[in-house]
DNA sequence: GCGTCCAGGTCTACC
DNA sequence: GGTAGACCTGGACGC
């Protein structure tokens, strides 16, 4: 347990329209920074790694979607240098979508036929992301198949016994463990203790990749060409394209069995006779379709399954 | 109760 | 360069 007992309060001011809810806790359960943060009315309690110090996070909203205004309150464990200070409070306004201007996207979503309906019921809703790329990889990998009930359990089990956990204004707040813990421990050890199978030597063999040879954080990799992002990314152990489109901050275009079934259904009027055999058509025309802005049109189109599903008059398949 | 299949992919050996 | 098969685990299903 790490006690943050020094704390900064500032504002954020987000680009327009920023929705504080819809972006803090998306409609499908996705979390911020780790399932763990707790969530009142209008405030969020979490924590994550900024400029690689632990941090916890006390965030509101006093603004609206169309005038938005987070209040922040930082807790850390030490005072900062102004420097670092800085540096931290721009990374996280980054991460939390507040510096992106998603106006060209809503202009191309408007004239979509799915996508026109996803930004009405989710108006300012903005990605979001982590400073570093473990813990979407370490997603993306207990994603690989199985079920999300188990994908959930073995989440929770590897926050659980291998994140840290931070304290801070009457919380405590468990985080994504860093590449530097899980390169203690034995891919044995991860398979026993969480049931990860043969998904725990993937987990170990990316943390000694991240901790042995460095990795370009996601701030780095932003300033990367998608593609060549993309290709660093794939050099990684257990990292395959499905996952590499996860993980990239640039954004892809993800498509597993899941979600073939679902874009399956919006473009061609029904779900594939064989998913996992349909994967890299329906990824296709989804890239042809949105191009750049594939990713944000993957994300809100499975944030918002339920509403489409009642305006398109076609079921998909939300879990 | 038991055997088989398969689930929100990736890697490797083989051709 | 393309592709079949293996890979942990546990729930669903048929018998």
């Amino acid at each position: 347990m790490t006690k943050l007992s020094c704390s900064f309060n500032y504002d954020i001011r987000p680009v327009a329209p920023y929705s504080f809810g819809l972006t803090v806790r998306k409609p499908a359960g996705w979390s911020l920074f780790t399932p763990f943060e707790v969530y009142d009315k209008r405030t969020v309690w979490t924590a994550t790694h900024l400029q690689g110090v632990l941090a916890g996070l006390k965030l509101s909203s006093t603004g609206t979607t169309g005038k938005p205004r987070i209040v922040a309150k930082l807790f850390l464990r030490i005072p900062p240098g102004q420097v670092l200070l800085g540096r931290m409070k721009k990374e996280l306004g980054h991460n939390l979508g507040a510096d992106e201007d998603i106006s060209s996207f809503y202009r191309l979503a408007r004239k979509d036929s799915i996508l026109k309906h996803t930004v009405d019921d989710l108006y300012g809703m903005h990605n979001t992301e982590s400073s570093t790329i473990f813990p979407d990889a370490l997603l993306a990998i207990l994603l690989q198949m199985t079920t999300m009930k188990r994908s959930n359990e073995m989440m929770s089990c590897l926050i659980g016994k291998y994140g840290e956990m931070a304290e801070f204004d009457g919380k405590r707040i468990r985080v994504w463990p860093t590449p530097e813990r899980m390169v203690r421990h034995s891919a044995a050890e991860l398979a026993r203790a969480c049931k990860l199978g043969y998904r725990a030597k993937h987990v170990v063999n990316l943390a000694r990749t991240l901790v042995k040879e460095g990795f370009p954080t996601t701030e780095e990799l932003e300033a990367l060409p998608p593609e060549g992002a993309k290709a660093l990314l794939l050099e990684l152990p257990g990292i395959g394209d499905y996952s590499a489109d996860i993980v990239n901050p640039h954004g892809g275009f993800p498509i597993d069995v899941w979600s073939a079934d679902i874009f399956g259904k919006l473009f061609y009027g029904r779900e594939p006779r064989n998913g996992r055999a349909s994967i890299e058509r329906i990824k296709k025309e989804g890239m042809r379709r949105w191009g750049k802005w594939s990713w944000m049109a993957f994300f809100y189109t499975v944030q918002d399954l339920d509403s489409l599903s009642r305006k398109l008059e076609t079921k998909l398949r939300i879990t």
